[in-house]
DNA sequence: TGTACATCAGTGAACGCGCGTTCACTGATGTAC
DNA sequence: TGTACATCAGTGAACGCGCGTTCACTGATGTAC
């Protein structure tokens, strides 16, 4: 029988408390919001005594921008894959981009918190900062893709249009998309209200959207 | 010279504790976020001793509460005056609601979390949850009359275009719209941001906005 | 109009609790020779 | 390959602190007669 790393009695050193930490600080946050986790939780979270997380961390705060780094991280990523630079078909793949970005509110609320929630600042950590603009990135990059389909008199800027989604979709995803606890009942499941929204929009960008039907 | 009621020694009793102890929880949510405020804060703010707090509130989560119910009749209010029924025209009472919203997200940004942000419960409280219901209602009476503009056969529903209103400006207020620590830069502002969102929205749904012009 | 009494609203002292943080320490691991 | 030593990572005890909550109390207010 083997053990998993939890499982087994583990001598003096923990081996990878920094990323059990950061494990323990998802995990309470998904439990109990980004406000209701303590650094002396995560360390009983990980099975360690209360001074341990000092060694990886400098204090509660430090943990909590480590955790919204990953977050901008990982989503940036998906975000990049799920776009995939627009192919094989642009209104394919923004449509495939807007499922991305909800799936990953619900999937790891514990992420989306303390990225846009817990009141996290950018502007200390260069490396979280650079990590939010690298998803921003993807956001952008594709609306710059959509409105070069827009004939050019006429055309609306490309970063207007990038925030018209993001806000679109981080308003449906905070009110409805949920994870953790579905804050208000909704007659549709959120994707279904999101691609509506963005079909409308798009629409009124004057860009012809029967293509995104193909999913 | 007069005193204000804050100004001069008060007696033994209070007088207005139950307003003191909603205007502190107000003003220290807006200071430091809805989980950074206690009871035993909201005393002190107040001028009172740790324990009288109880005598008008069960716990934190029940002043808390009311802060959300009070936000959310403020804000019907405010909404219903602005919407009026679409008076005179329709499309810039629509344009007045979008704004008014917004400028009570900038305006009150303690009310704003503990009503959207601070997980307050709407099931628990019967007047809490009608005093929400009631805000929605007047974006959804506003929908509605808005896709009664629309031809018959395409008409999409009033709730799902009330909740891609709604969406699109929590989305804005809750990213870029906040009073109290603007979370990122924007090359214009919100409610000019808003403004273009909502008109390509209508465009997209086959209404023609240019009477929205008019502001 | 005055007096007795009930009720109300805030006091202040006390408690247990968990948190954040520090400290000297010690077991485990890596490295030089 | 073995030994000495430096460094690393976690311990556990301790501290001060503020919070939530309770309690018997007391000053102020309202009301009945």
């Amino acid at each position: 029988m083997k053990w998993g790393r939890r499982a087994g009695p583990r001598g003096y050193h923990h081996g990878n408390l920094k990323e059990a930490l950061v494990r323990a600080a998802l995990e309470l946050i998904a439990e109990k919001g980004p406000a209701g986790f303590t650094f002396a939780d995560a360390a009983r979270w990980a099975g360690v005594s209360p001074a341990a997380p000092y060694r990886h961390f400098r204090d509660r705060d430090a943990l909590l921008a480590d955790v919204a780094r990953r977050g901008f991280q990982e989503f940036a990523s998906a975000l990049a894959k799920a776009w995939d630079e627009g192919k094989p078909e642009v209104m394919a793949a923004f449509d495939r981009l807007g499922k991305t970005y909800l799936a990953f509110a619900k999937r790891e609320p514990a992420y989306y918190s303390a990225m846009f929630e817990a009141g996290v600042p950018l502007d200390t950590d260069r490396e979280l900062r650079e990590a939010s603009e690298n998803a921003f990135a993807v956001l952008r990059a594709a609306a710059e893709k959509l409105v070069s389909l827009i004939p050019s008199p006429g055309r609306p800027p490309a970063l207007m249009v990038a925030l018209h989604i993001w806000s679109m979709t981080h308003g449906i995803a905070s009110l409805f998309g949920r994870g953790d606890a579905a804050r208000r009942a909704l007659p549709m499941p959120p994707e279904e209200l999101l691609e509506a929204a963005v079909l409308i929009y798009l629409r009124g960008l004057g860009l012809n959207a029967t293509a995104a039907r193909q999913r």
